[in-house]
DNA sequence: AAATCCCCCAACCGCAGACAT
DNA sequence: CATGTCTGCGGTTGGGGGATT
């Protein structure tokens, strides 16, 4: 073992330093032998105590550092490489859902770390704000801010610092009552539309018929009929400005990227429902960006007019595109992939898409999965086709049932998208299961819903485990017990704490991506979060539920009524949940 | 060939909650 | 209850390398 204590190494390029306790702390990259020791400390000493990394081995590196190290290079299950495309659209839903949540989002992506979400999302932001893109579709609302979450500061850091950033990935502005003006902050706002704090703001698109079409480049201004909702008298706001009106955006004119009709605010709530109408053609990317990644003539408008008539050319990858993809695809399509989605309307859309998403190319330089032949396709008769797929859109903390989707169903035979369908009730199943647990975990919390103590959780999946409480093997068992130092509840006694919750959730991705034979580079099929699973990645409510699943309306009923009369038939093990059982 | 741009990635920093004392 | 330490999270920075001008 290569002892570092004291010793200033110059490998590895930038190598600065910092004194901790007259030890000479290493900063920059990390060399082989560095990975190694921490490597071993870790696999003899577990996870955790990061500082005394460097008292036991000499390894001179911060404890920050060493956990950084281990999370992002280190433990195992990491996936490396790029994102595949069902990667990058759960990463664009979850963060629609999340905002920059990045742990919370790893903790949904199976051996991806916090960091590399990011710096995708970050790139991607860059990119797509370059070109004056949403970095949303218009059928994926960004609701991460109908939930408050129940850690306040980072909300509040948000708010001071971060929040902002927040709104202009979305790349819209909330609107106040005052215009903006180029001398106001290039940052849009976080006020919402109505100045209300505890309001939220939501994508909505108006009609699913429509939605599509909506992009901020799309020549067409909406003239499908409105929802009750959407029809206000309110006057016609001021145009949205666009953020790329700030500083470090300044070879972009301040100039309204999104105007707001008036019969599209609704002021009667807390949503908003806009759409994207043409922009001015100043906001087309800059002639550079255009020659470079437009191919002389295909414009960016050129491809987005393109959208709703003919499939895409090659051109129109990379960029414009973008916001078209869809979150999912159907496996019951074995040509074209059918994806529906809900929005708060109830409205629902479906699209087509040829070929299937399997078959792009995964580079997480461009979104090429988003690439794809693009045909309205919507139908009420779709969404009961691919209710799964709708549900999974909305679902915040359905990692089980997300992960289904990176079954490639193109290739299933008969009985392999049969078992895909079972594959997605059952995610159905669990996310319910999910939810309940998060409604039951703030009751057990008892101090106003946040939990009082370290819970675990665990779940198993279907004939993998064997519970006794289950009668019905479609479902996941999920036993969420309350962390006591006074109970063994599992075999991993002479763990700490910490450790045991993140076996016990590394078991359980490793039990459910296993289930779902999910990932087709073998082995890598769980990811060890080790840090980034919380109690928070369970974060839905019922409301939101019920309004997510209209046609299963029965079925949520029907569990909240078990919730209610502490009915166990949700396979669902409540060991020390006050108030539940 | 050099300069520039851009992407990707790794790592650091500050902050704040959790926890221990 | 106060204080200190540990840990996790999110934002930011900077370098390497490829593509483009």
């Amino acid at each position: 073992m290569i002892m570092y204590g004291g010793v200033v190494e110059k490998e590895g390029g930038s190598a600065n330093h910092m004194s901790n306790g007259g030890v000479i702390l290493k900063k920059g990259p990390w060399t082989a032998a560095e990975d190694e020791i921490l490597a071993a400390y870790v696999r003899e000493n577990g996870e955790g105590n990061w500082n005394a990394v460097q008292k036991n081995t000499g390894l001179a590196r911060c404890g920050k550092s060493c956990r950084l190290r281990w999370a992002n290079h280190l433990r195992p299950n990491l996936r490396k490489g790029s994102f595949t495309g069902d990667e990058e659209r759960l990463i664009i839903q979850l963060h629609a859902q999340l905002g920059n949540k990045w742990a919370r989002m790893a903790a949904q992506l199976p051996g991806r770390t916090d960091n590399e979400i990011k710096n995708y999302w970050n790139t991607r932001l860059k990119r797509l704000q370059r070109q004056g893109l949403p970095l949303y579709p218009p059928d994926i609302i960004p609701n991460h801010q109908l939930h408050p979450h129940p850690h306040h500061h980072h909300q509040q850091q948000q708010n001071h610092h971060h929040q902002q950033h927040q709104h202009q990935q979305m790349y819209f502005q909330q609107q106040s009552s005052q215009p903006n003006t180029p001398s106001s902050s290039p940052l849009p706002s976080p006020t919402p539309l109505n100045a209300n704090p505890s309001s939220s703001f939501t994508f909505h698109t108006t009609n699913t018929s429509t939605a599509y079409l909506l992009h901020p480049l799309s020549p067409h201004t909406p003239t499908t009929p409105q929802t009750p909702s959407q029809l206000s008298s309110t006057p016609p706001p001021p145009p949205l400005s666009s953020p790329l009106s700030s500083p470090r955006n300044n070879q972009y004119p301040t100039l309204p990227l999104f105007t707001l009709p008036p019969s599209q605010i609704n002021n009667n709530n807390n949503n908003m429902s806009f759409t994207f109408p043409r922009p001015p053609p100043l906001l087309q990317p800059p002639s550079s960006l255009l020659s470079r990644r437009y191919n002389n003539s295909n414009t960016p408008l050129n491809c987005i007019n393109r959208v709703s008539t003919a499939p895409f050319s090659p051109v129109s990858r990379d960029s414009y595109t973008s916001f078209l993809m869809l979150p999912y695809s159907s496996p019951t399509a074995p040509t074209a992939q059918n994806a529906t989605y809900h929005n708060t309307n109830n409205n629902y859309s479906s699209f087509s898409l040829n070929p299937s998403p399997s078959s792009y190319p995964t580079t997480t330089s461009s979104p090429s999965f988003l690439h794809s032949h693009y045909t309205p396709n919507y139908s009420p008769t779709s969404f009961h086709n691919n209710s799964v797929y709708s549900m999974k859109q909305e679902l915040p903390s359905n990692q089980i049932s997300q992960i289904g989707v990176f079954n490639n169903v193109n290739n299933s035979t008969d009985n392999e998208k049969q078992n895909n369908t079972n594959l997605h009730r059952r995610s159905i199943s669990c996310s319910l299961l999910e939810d309940v647990l998060e409604e039951a975990e703030a009751l057990a919390g008892g101090d106003g819903g946040r939990p009082s103590k370290r819970r675990q959780l665990t779940a198993s999946p279907p004939n993998l485990h064997n519970n006794n409480n289950d009668d019905n093997d479609n479902f996941f068992s999920v036993s969420f017990e309350q962390y006591d130092s006074s109970e063994n509840i599992c075999s991993l006694q002479d763990l700490k704490p910490k450790e045991e919750e993140s076996l016990q959730m590394n078991t359980m991705q490793d039990d459910i991506a296993k289930l779902l034979d999910w990932g087709s580079d073998s082995g890598e099929i769980s990811n060890g979060q080790s840090s980034v699973v919380t109690d928070d990645n369970l974060v839905l409510d019922v409301q939101q539920l019920n309004s997510l699943f209209p046609a299963d309306s029965t079925a949520a009923e029907t569990r909240t009524n078990d919730e209610h009369n502490n009915n166990t038939n949700i396979n669902c093990s409540w060991k020390n949940l006050h108030g539940i059982s």
